[in-house]
This record gives C-alpha cells, structure tokens and sequence, in this order.
DNA sequence: CGGGAGGGTCAAGCTGCTTTACTCACACAA
DNA sequence: TTGTGTGAGTAAAGCAGCTTGACCCTCCCG
C-alpha cells in the first residue's frame, strides 16, 4: 500500500503528525529538554522577536489569557522567560526569552531541519509541503495561519 | 507561499490534519452528530467487523482498558453500542455496534469522501497521500499502523 | 482444589486547560 | 477633580479525559 489508499486521508495526515511530531520530541529529549513541550516550543516562537505580553501570546496561541499566563509562570520558574515593565506603561508585562530559550530555539530548528533531510530519502518532501499548502489554504483561506492546537 | 516554504513541515503537517479534522467535525456536527467526537468514530471503525472486548478496543484505540471501558461506557448509555456475553465466555463482554452506529459509520464515510473530492479541486490528493503514506513508513515501518492518539 | 492469568470495574489522582470573578493601572471626559 | 470605562493581569474553581492503583470475577490447568 505504497500509495496510501485504503486509508482515509485524514488519519494518514494525523499519523503523519503524530509520528513526526513524537520523532521531533524523541531527539529534543534526548538532547536535555525532555521538560518541555511541543506547546512550549510554540510560545518560544512567538515570543522571539522582541517579546509580548501574556495576552498577546494568548492569542497567537489559541488559549485563553489565563492559560498562556500559566505557561509563562511555568517557562519563567524554570529559566525560560522573564517578565519586565512594559515599555508602554499599563499593567502590561512584556514577557521575553532568556537565553536558555534562544538556545532551545537554535537546538529545535536544527533537529527540525535533520528530520526533514532524512525523510527526504523517503519522500518527496517539496510535493509534500507543497499539497500540505494548498489544503491548508483551500480550508482557512489566504490571511495568515491559525495557530496549531492539540487535536482533539 | 505556495510552496509552503518558511512553514516547518511539522507545522504545516499539524494545521493541515487541524484544518481536515476540524471541516469533518464541523459536518458531522452539522448534521446531528455533534455529540461524538473523533475518538468515537475511531471507536466505530475498531468495532465494526464482530465487535471486540473493552480490552480489544484499548488497545486498538491507544489507550488503557479502563479509558476504552469508559469510553463504552459512554456509548451505551447513548445507544451507540450494546454489551452483549462473549461467545468464549469468562468474564469478557463482546461490544457489538448497534444499527445507530453503522449508521454513522456511513454517514461519516461519506462526508469524508465528499470533503477529500472538495479538496482534489485545490490540491493533488493523490500526491499528498502517498508522500504521507512514505512518510509514515519511513518513521514506523511497514508493520500495521499505530494508533492515532491525541496530540501533545 | 488451589493458583494464577486474563478481563472487567471502582476509585482516586492528574494535567492542562476553561469559566467566572476579581484587581489594578491608566486615559479621558464631565 | 472625580469617575468611569477599558485593557491587562491574576486568583480560584471546575471540568474532561485520561492514568495509576487496587480489587474482583471467571476460567484453566497443575
């Protein structure tokens, strides 16, 4: 069944997730950061550049202000975030990544980019992305990406 | 962005099964079934030929003997599964769909097939498959399919 | 007839969220 | 000056869907 038929295509997209993202996690544990999760990695994302508060992380996110709050006590009591005065004053809180996150950062990309060089001995990863791509536009349109929440 | 290109692959993997998974539901709830979610279906398709023990279905679905006997548990209270006594006796129960269940078997089947030839207008289905497919195998082998759980 | 293996179930605990409700800091208008 | 709204943060409780641990049957086989 090198074709794949006979399985419905939306099990086989969430077996290919589940078992990329679980390859992904193996290496990143096996490196040391066997505490944090694929959500974490999502926060260090969108924290890069300069930075957010919890409401904005919240909504790139996905999750409610409450929940992104709680992720960042949990990155901040482990080493992974700071929270500093907002530069615009309010009760904001800009929320930025320490280094130990950049280093997170720089170690998961590189994995990243390891795994997909590997499997582009298996597959055609460029028609893959490529389909990928296009389903995903055809279903949300062409205004930027949803964020990725666990699935059901 | 056509090429998905800038988008990790396990990224776009994630929002493309989120997007399918999310269009399915979507109908599937639209047309009466809004009280089952996905791992019911799963459920379903684990029972369909001649049923199978709480114990069976937990290992088909991934997950402990007492989650698969809640998960039955649910079902049958719902009228979507009946227990009956096994025909091999000793303490086990068979879990056989009853005719509700088939009937969303069906339904669900064709709301699969209708959304994949939606999507064959805006992307090459057959492409994305197999690319998936060697994907898969390259990761776990040829030996069966895992099963599909929750992500993160 | 006495273990023990396999299957089912009860009970408690846990995780990662959500909902509800509140507090605090500032802006701006009366 | 007051006061009132708005946006951000936080505290507390609740909940779903699992897991872990413990136990109870039924049968088989020595």
């Amino acid at each position: 069944m090198e074709s794949g038929g006979g399985v419905e295509l939306t099990f086989l997209l969430g077996l290919g997730f589940q078992l990329v993202l679980g390859e992904f996690t193996r290496r990143l544990a096996e490196v040391g950061y066997a505490d944090l999760r694929p959500v974490h990695g999502m926060a260090f994302q969108a924290l890069k550049g300069r930075g957010a508060t919890a409401t904005e992380l919240a909504e790139r996110l996905g999750v409610t202000k409450q929940a992104a709050g709680q992720i960042v006590d949990d990155l901040e009591r482990r080493g992974y975030v700071r929270r500093e005065p907002h530069p615009e004053g309010g009760r904001r809180k800009l929320v930025v990544l320490t280094g130990a996150a950049r280093e997170h950062l720089a170690v998961a990309g590189r994995i990243l980019h390891e795994l997909e060089a590997e499997l582009a001995g298996s597959a055609d990863i460029g028609a893959l992305r490529r389909e990928l791509a296009r389903v995903v536009r055809a279903l949300h349109g062409q205004d930027g990406l949803p964020p990725l929440r666990p699935v059901w």
